[in-house]
DNA sequence: GAAAATGTTATCAT
DNA sequence: TATGATAACATTTT
């Protein structure tokens, strides 16, 4: 479920919702005081990179599926017991499982950057490029994953995003000339939205060129599989094609 | 059936 | 104190 993409898919999932006030709510997370929730109306359902945001009156419901967090609608899941249930008056009902969960007191605005959001209509690539100038020591690898700069690329955007602008994940960020920096971040924004379209159509997969590939479609080079990066995450490259920098 | 993986955060070490 | 490594979380796919 985790990409910023698959998140705006859940956001469309649970938007009608809306307007529906909670009858009971119940949580088995220990910092969930579901209670709260009860005799509430959710207000609107939003979402910031992978996070997906359930406002209901005063407090905002801040959702992270990590790895393998998912939900459902109307129907719980069979054997598995969910992290939190919600039930609405009228009979809907919406289920979270295996999910991080923490509650927003009031106003999200001042939480969230939305120009940082890839999927936003706020986002603004000009804001991405002087967050990488002032990260110039680091690899691009672990800069496309900070969810401060690039909030909802995930692990397979960050080899898909690298493998079509052409840069090698290694690279350090001051080392990549402008003009391609700047082809990154907005390939960062329209890949993502591919992502989407893909996802939505079930054939995202068949459009992977880098991630988990053995070989590039390019050039047919063997694509060389590292576990880059202060988070050690799983990356594609083709040594070839995708061009090392040297810095200035 | 073991191992790895679309991820983050809290806690432990240094 | 600040930074960095490790564990914890939990489910589906390979």
């Amino acid at each position: 479920m985790p990409e910023g993409p698959s998140i705006v898919l859940a956001k469309e999932d649970i938007r009608h919702l809306t307007g529906l006030t909670v009858k009971t709510a119940k949580s088995t997370a220990t910092r969930i005081d579901a209670e709260r929730f009860s005799g509430t109306t959710l207000k609107s359902v939003r979402s910031w990179g992978k996070h997906l945001l359930l406002k209901f009156d005063n407090i905002t419901l801040r959702i992270h599926f990590l790895m393998f967090g998912s939900y459902a609608i109307g129907k719980p899941k069979a054997g598995r017991v969910a992290k939190l249930a919600i039930h609405f008056s009228g009979g809907d009902s919406l289920f979270i499982y295996a999910a991080a969960m923490t509650i927003i007191e009031g106003p999200i605005n001042k939480t969230y950057d939305w120009s940082a959001d890839v999927m936003s209509m706020h986002w603004n690539p000009g804001n991405a490029l002087s967050k990488l100038k002032a990260n110039r020591e680091r690899l691009i690898c672990d800069a496309l994953l900070d969810q401060q700069i690039f909030s909802g690329v995930g692990n397979i955007i960050k080899n898909e995003v690298l493998f079509r602008t052409r840069i090698h994940p290694l690279n350090k960020v001051g080392n990549i000339p402008a003009r391609r920096m700047k082809a990154l971040v907005d390939d960062a924004k329209d890949y993502s939205f591919l992502f989407l379209k893909w996802k939505r159509k079930f054939v995202l997969k068949k459009h992977w060129e880098a991630y988990t590939k053995k070989k590039c479609p390019r050039d047919g080079h063997p694509l060389t599989k590292l576990y880059a990066g202060t988070t050690q995450r799983r990356t594609f490259f083709c040594e070839q094609c995708q061009e090392l920098f040297t810095g200035p």
